[in-house]
DNA sequence: ATAAAACCTTACATCAGGTGTAAGTTCAAA
DNA sequence: TTTGAACTTACACCTGATGTAAGGTTTTAT
């Protein structure tokens, strides 16, 4: 069974070690951080199972910094903090934290609360999100509205590529070397084609975003704003 | 929007009144206990999105109930109770409760955590679960062990009765129905081949269950204990 | 022990749906 | 208005799911 890995995000250096060894004497592999100029990145640099979270923190609020997670990955957030509020809570969960608990913790409490979090996510790592839907990635079965669909092998790798590369711009090339392997010659045509075809099959399922060409560059996913 | 509906288990009339009366006013369409003989099954019969339920009842503790809900759906689980144990919450969460909450509570706290708990599950309706595993009933995806797999439509059909059942003989005549619709003449060889290849893929993924003859009966799905 | 019924296995032909190919048309920038 | 990029459509092919057929194994009753 390989270990767990817990990211601890909190700027009281005792605190910090605290968790990280109460954390690593509960069977969990833990990585801390101490550098707080661009968190986020620094925890997706540890690829964690799972993120404990403070609120306040130097620089980037826990908030903004769930926010971002959330946006970039799927890891699950765990906010840990010493403002007893409310508003934090339901500010918290908003943004799509997982749990949100109160210092001083209950060690036992925290750890349930862990493992529960790390077992309801289980299985959903090969999930990748999407603006209003969820890409299952090794069967490409697409989850919208409460209702599902099986994507076809070669559209599901072109939507796959897509994803990964939200917002930015992803060339032929790279999407021929997803679909086909990168040893392949690529068939424009044959590109061209599947992703028409994917673009029908979007379009058929209502779905809030849609493929753009990029003249000259490639193709990237948009979101529309009806509905 | 359709209301969801939520399921107050609560023995005390007064605090069950209370709670209804509270969900209601927060956009819920609620539904009551007042028949404490056997609860797990006038749960069931409510079709609840999500169920409310105290620890401490007559008859069978909510422990019980939990478990026996679980067992038969896939329904969420809030537990909320005036005893506030660590080992009760850990019981409870070891059953699957989605949510463990103390009474007193407070009002905003327990409706986030409801709405919180309603938003992980929604579009998972459609996933039934199965010892170990998940199936979602449209595509016939079959969740297990962190990976997934399509199932053959048949094949998916067959595993969706058996695990509608779970526990009981499904016979020949029921899954044939399931697969083929109820007009179509059974062909009791179509229905063998079918049912040896799910038997097959479940062997070949390792699940920890497998299709059960019963002769002169039907089918059921049994748990392999090993693993 | 043996026969009959219930259940299971394997191989093969068929069919549907995903895929690449080909031959075009439309679009947008210079 | 010209040119290359982006798109569309139809068709043939191939893979994998399905039903068919023919026979094997297990269980139960006599």
């Amino acid at each position: 069974m390989i270990l767990k890995r817990i990211c601890v995000v909190e700027d009281e250096p005792l605190v910090r070690t605290e968790l990280a060894s109460m954390l690593e004497n509960n069977g969990y592999s833990v990585g801390v951080i101490d550098n707080f100029d661009d968190v986020p990145s620094e925890i997706l640099k540890h690829e964690p199972d799972l993120v404990l979270l403070d609120i306040n923190l130097p620089n980037m609020s826990g908030f903004q910094i769930c926010r971002e997670l959330k946006n970039k990955s799927s890891v699950p957030v765990v906010i840990l903090t010493s403002r007893d509020d409310l508003k934090d809570e339901l500010n918290a969960l908003e943004l799509g934290a997982d749990e949100f608990m109160t210092k001083p913790y209950r060690k036992e409490r925290l750890l349930l609360r862990i493992s529960n979090v790390l077992k309801r996510y289980e299985g959903r790592s090969n999930l990748i999100e999407g603006p209003g839907f969820l890409l299952d990635k090794l069967t490409y079965t697409l989850y919208i509205d409460g209702t599902s669909v099986i994507l076809p092998k070669n559209q599901g790798k072109i939507l796959e590529v897509l994803l990964q590369n939200r917002d930015e711009e992803v060339s032929r090339q790279e999407i021929s070397d997803k679909v086909w392997g990168t040893s392949e010659f690529i068939d424009e045509n044959a590109l061209q084609v599947n992703l028409t075809r994917l673009k029908k099959t979007m379009a058929g399922l209502n779905m809030p975003c849609t493929v753009q060409a990029v003249r000259g560059v490639g193709y990237k996913i948009v979101e529309t704003e009806e509905r």
